[in-house]
RNA sequence: GUGGCCUUGGUGUAAUGGCAGCACAAGGGCCUGUGGAGCCCUUAGUGGCGGUUCGAAUCCGCUAGGCCACCCCA
């Protein structure tokens, strides 16, 4: 009867162990710092959410809905689906909660897990996390702009060199269709030099053929029309603005005029940043404008702008890029303990180092002094707090310095400010 | 979803058809109240299922997971 099955984690989803979690709240440190830096403020939504929400919001011809989600039926007969982006549940919680009556733009931010079917690959997880950063109510260029900004200063902060900005214009609802009708008129006349996919893309989602990397589309897309010439009065200052402003703030970018990304609610402005002169870059962050969506899941007409950035892929350039060292937990000081009296007197203590802000280690199961010590020398700490049997009678511990092999007797009430003068004088 | 490569104790590796071995890590001991070294002992592995063979970690099939490219995206 012995069990050859192992459990292992599902397919495309990872445990974090504490050495993956401190580059996780390095980078949830200063996302939170930047946050109120530039005046968010952060929500936490559900991790399910009505399958509907993301049919409508994320959009029914994308590939995140078509097969990328995970729905569940609960016992009730709901359908609910694990979140696979966040941006249809920021719109849903703004109408929920009455946020068209909050001063605007309404500037939130959220991070946490999500959730897509996807063939796992390095940077590509079907659990993953995500910071997203929307501001609502505002349709000028400079919100654009300024989550840009906000990606662009995070991703400097965490220490991440050669980025740029991947930038373009999908139009609105005035102009998209001009050009996607004639978009189409040419992709058909040369369909025959198309691949299968984008054949297919022809009839269901035209626009993506641009982004298309087979070498035969490449060549057609080439002398495709181009959305930049035919965006509207509207669309095209808004672009220049948002140009202009990059410039002013000196965030290098690359006019993409083939970026167009997967997701049916984004207009005007598209961007993604990415890693500068590599063979396959992915985006590590991305996002837009999307003036269309918020109609779609409530009442009311609201523009809206905002962006996601993948934590994994992130930290994955942290480490490439080497801009980040755990820092080991070092800790103050060690308490040793002998006999029973002793272990439980270690356990008193503790509250008495915390009020000093001293956090020590200490093993409770062991018996021997020389063990403890091994442990301790092995933590590297710098002192050692000896507690017997004789101590605790005495009301005193024992605090040997580790480097010098000196100890001295101190008093239990002394022994946070004791072991904190101790610390300082080592600096 | 398509194609390709990979998988040996916790980790890193050796064995290419013939006794699964080494290093590190871990646990215990030498050492009953004083660490760093050393020595000794212990735990623990061929991802899973099947096939070929006298004999399989090794060859074959399926399966699971990982990785790479496509697809897609963060």
């Amino acid at each position: 009867m012995s069990p050859k099955i192992k459990f292992q984690t599902p397919t495309g989803m990872k445990d974090l162990l504490p050495e993956d979690l401190e580059f996780y709240q390095r980078v949830f440190e200063v996302v939170d710092d930047f946050a109120q830096l530039f005046g968010f403020n952060k929500i936490q939504t559900p991790i399910v959410e009505d399958v509907q929400l993301f049919e409508k919001g994320t959009g029914g011809s994308t590939d995140i809905v078509e097969k990328q989600m995970y729905i569940l039926k609960t016992k009730g007969g709901e359908y609910l689906a694990l979140r696979p982006e966040f941006t249809p549940a920021f719109a849903r919680a703004y109408f929920e909660h009455g946020m068209v009556n909050w001063p605007h733009p309404v500037k939130l931010y959220t991070f946490g897990p999500l959730f897509r079917y996807e063939r796992p690959q390095a940077g590509r997880l079907r659990q993953f996390y995500q910071f997203n950063f929307e501001i609502f109510g505002s349709k000028k260029p400079i919100s654009d702009v300024e989550i840009i900004y906000l990606f662009w200063e995070i991703l400097k902060e965490l220490g991440l060199k050669n980025l740029i900005v991947h930038i373009n214009s999908i139009g609105d609802k005035q102009c998209r269709p001009y050009y996607k009708k004639s978009l189409v008129r040419y992709l058909r006349s040369r369909e025959r030099d198309l691949c299968p996919d984008c054949k297919r893309r022809l009839k269901t989602n035209p626009l993506r053929v641009l982004d298309c990397k087979q070498e035969k589309c490449r060549t057609v897309i080439a002398q495709a029309p181009q959305m930049l010439d035919y965006l509207c009065g509207e669309c095209k200052q808004h672009l220049e603005r948002v140009l202009e402003y990059l410039d002013a703030l000196e965030i290098p970018y690359f006019l993409n005029p083939y970026l167009v990304r997967g997701l049916d609610y984004y207009t005007k402005t598209v961007f993604e940043i990415m890693p500068d002169n590599v063979p396959n870059p992915t985006a590590l962050a991305g996002g837009g404008r999307y003036d269309d969506l918020l109609k779609l899941i409530g009442k009311r007409d609201v523009p809206a702008t905002g962006a996601a950035a993948g934590i994994e892929r992130i930290i994955a350039l942290m480490k490439e890029q080497n801009v980040f060292k755990p820092s080991k937990k070092k800790i103050d000081v060690f308490v040793a303990q002998l006999g029973d009296k002793a272990k439980v007197k270690t356990l008193k203590i503790l509250k008495d180092l915390k009020k000093a802000k001293i956090y020590p280690a200490f093993s409770l199961s062991k018996d021997s002094l020389g063990d403890q010590l091994k442990i301790a020398d092995k933590l590297g700490a710098p002192f050692v707090i000896i507690l017997g049997e004789e101590e605790v009678l005495k009301g005193k511990a024992l605090v040997r310095n580790m480097k010098t092999g000196v100890q001295k007797e101190v008093k239990f009430e002394k022994l946070g400010q004791e072991i904190k003068k101790l610390l300082k004088k080592k600096k």
